[in-house]
DNA sequence: CATGAATGAGGGTTCATTCAT
DNA sequence: GATGAATGAACCCTCATTCAT
């Protein structure tokens, strides 16, 4: 039997760069009534959070709505069921970074300078956004299953190859590279160094001892990335 | 996870490094024999894969069993319950890689040579073992919970920061490598861009639409990283 | 997600016809542990009155598992689920029909002793298992779908179409019954008396203010199927 | 059903005859006036096809609002609730066909033409109104409990048996029919035969591979019905 | 040592209904 | 009158674990 009635409803907010923000509203003295797109955004946060912490299958819908501060049952209204708040949440978060590095407007600086705003600005946005990287380690666990289904994702990351494209060539151009870099390349160095120290600092922290989420670990760690990207991009 | 049982019994099998060799047996003419250490070895490949495929709170002590074809009774029988068979999949499988690196012997290489050679290994065993990134990614999202619980992990690594520390000494003595790396960036380097495209691929596959599965993009990853970290240790 | 993991167990008892003794055992003094075979009988027949008495929807799994006097989990554990164990109803139902027909024995019997056994017996079985007739009504609003699974239904009545027809072709030579008469058309018809009597009498109570319910009602509609059949028959 | 709601409000139309004519309007130059009739008659055509398809307890408000096209809330607004709103299908239903019934005039058609007029006339009624044999289904199913309520159901119903006594009464005294004959159990073979093909054809289709939907069987069995019939009140 | 039946505590989901606008 | 957001009570099902044999 089970008859699967068709989800009717999607999540309704294409931007979710300003998840934080969601909570905060014109009028909080009526802080949680018949707002439909606060309702929802609050759900998407909550989940996200959620998410990124346990994973898929070790996030629990019931902690999604106390998080979110709503009754479970809509969390179903505005989104269906878990798989397509999961969707949600995992296409909110790629728009989010990509719509925050959209505005590093790196097409305007240096080769150099634009490299190097590009490192540090992935590496403070994985620092700021834990969420973003539990979500894709999340993702990545179930092979991409979900992101997979997602039409737009590819068109949503082309810029940013373009624009390190554009970087390389610039730089490569004025000597400041070495030539031939492959943008893709550069950009997966880069979200590795930032991301596996981020992710793995607790086995990490635990089999050398050594208490890498101390900020002095961490400012370190950044700057260690700036250097073996541009001792890599050295001519 | 979040529900922590009382563990009851713990792992009795020391030595955890052959996991591989699970389901052989070395004297396959007396069939009746050391079962129970057969049956354990079995239980805990089982484990191994599940865990690392689905994670803890994914991976299901029913499909543990039918996987390892033992009754879920011997399970418990052998390692007490879920949290306890986690664990010693967990210290397995970083007994697993630190032995196998111990056998590079890089303290009789050139610093050169060995450098390449532990990048090399490192990479390989990733990839060989996709089941050690599963483990790490999974206790990484339990902040290392259970790891900490190890005492003996901490000895396990030291000689791996010594042998680094050897190699990058000889090194910078030698005119081959810059002065003043720390041993432990290096490897967290090396293993950061070895595990990211590994864990990683399935969604950077699908953000980038460039498969990196195929045995190419793999390959030139794997050079990629020698190139990284020498461009790095380069004076 | 919801990777849906196959059932890996059905029913074991291919022959349901004596559902109602599935309560009796030889040693009642131990009561209901470690017992499978009496378990799933114990469901099915609780299965069978639930969902006969409230159709599929409307049969709580709950309910049967409270009615058979068993953990609901085993429920999951014998027949996979409430679909499969509507299945197992179905296809029992009929199965103990059709074997209780069998002992009918009709190739023995002249022809219009053989047909008033069957009307007879038809109409006393509907009396006697009103869950049959509330199965057949359910799975009737489910257009057959859950039937249409069962490979072996049509196996199960062929040899009752062969009885009749055998009875008619007989009854026919002895001038007994006109000729020409279609076996299933005579099986439905006495069918069709028998079932919507009792299937309908509540509302038929109802809204001729006669209370169908009562013996002599009952009796006096079993004679009616009786004279109906044998008028129709009748050369 | 188990769980009975407090009815508030019941329906207010009382003629439900014209159902099918529920979503036509007689002044379509007017559109926004009585949309009040227009919403309740549109509410109750969807949900009788809604509660004849899954039954009670299988229906869904939800889907009811989406047939009727209608905003949920406005169900409540006009029927009350499920309960009630099943009460008005029920009765509604009942009109409807005996309404219909009403228009045989059969007190004007000698007795043979009556009574095979008013077989037919059920025969394609039943054919034409699937709706009203689900209903009858599920009503049944929970013994007519809804079905008591209603005051007015019995005298309803008079007018047929009337009739029917009527032409049993001219018929035997023309020798037409043998005497003698309950006019109930003449309509409940009548209604029975038609019935139960209908309604059982699904399983009876697969017992005995053979599509009953077919024309020819559906067509064929209506014959049978008046054989039997007149069969049974020969003299 | 080994088996598989049994269990209780949730997990995701659905439903009829009410409430604020 | 009409809308759709909000609710709590189930409902089906799953899981890690224990118990009897």
């Amino acid at each position: 039997m089970s008859e699967a009635r068709t989800v009717k409803r999607r999540a309704k907010n294409a931007d979710l760069a300003n998840i934080d923000q969601a909570s905060s509203r014109a009028t909080p003295e009526r802080p949680r009534l018949r707002d439909a797109e606060r309702t929802s955004k609050a759900i998407l946060a909550a989940a996200t959070k959620e998410f990124a912490e346990r994973g898929y299958g070790g996030a629990r819908v019931d902690a999604i709505a106390e998080r979110a501060k709503i009754n479970k049952r809509m969390l179903y209204h505005y989104f269906g069921g878990k798989d397509a708040l999961y969707v949600a949440v995992l296409e909110g978060s790629y728009i989010a970074i990509r719509s925050a590095e959209a505005r590093l407007d790196l097409s305007h600086r240096s080769p150099v300078e634009g490299m190097r705003e590009l490192v540090v600005f992935t590496w403070q946005y994985f620092l700021d956004h834990p969420e973003f990287l539990g979500i894709l380690s999340t993702e990545n666990m179930h092979k991409a299953r979900f992101l997979k289904r997602s039409a737009r994702i590819f068109e949503l990351h082309s810029p940013l190859v373009s624009e390190i494209s554009d970087l390389l060539d610039r730089g490569a151009a004025a000597g400041d590279f070495r030539p031939g870099c492959d943008p893709v390349k550069i950009y997966m160095s880069i979200a590795a160094l930032g991301s596996f120290f981020l992710t793995n600092r607790w086995t990490l922290s635990t089999i050398f001892r050594r208490n890498l989420s101390d900020k002095a670990e961490i400012d370190a760690w950044g700057e260690h990335i700036v250097d073996v990207i541009f001792a890599y991009l050295r001519p």
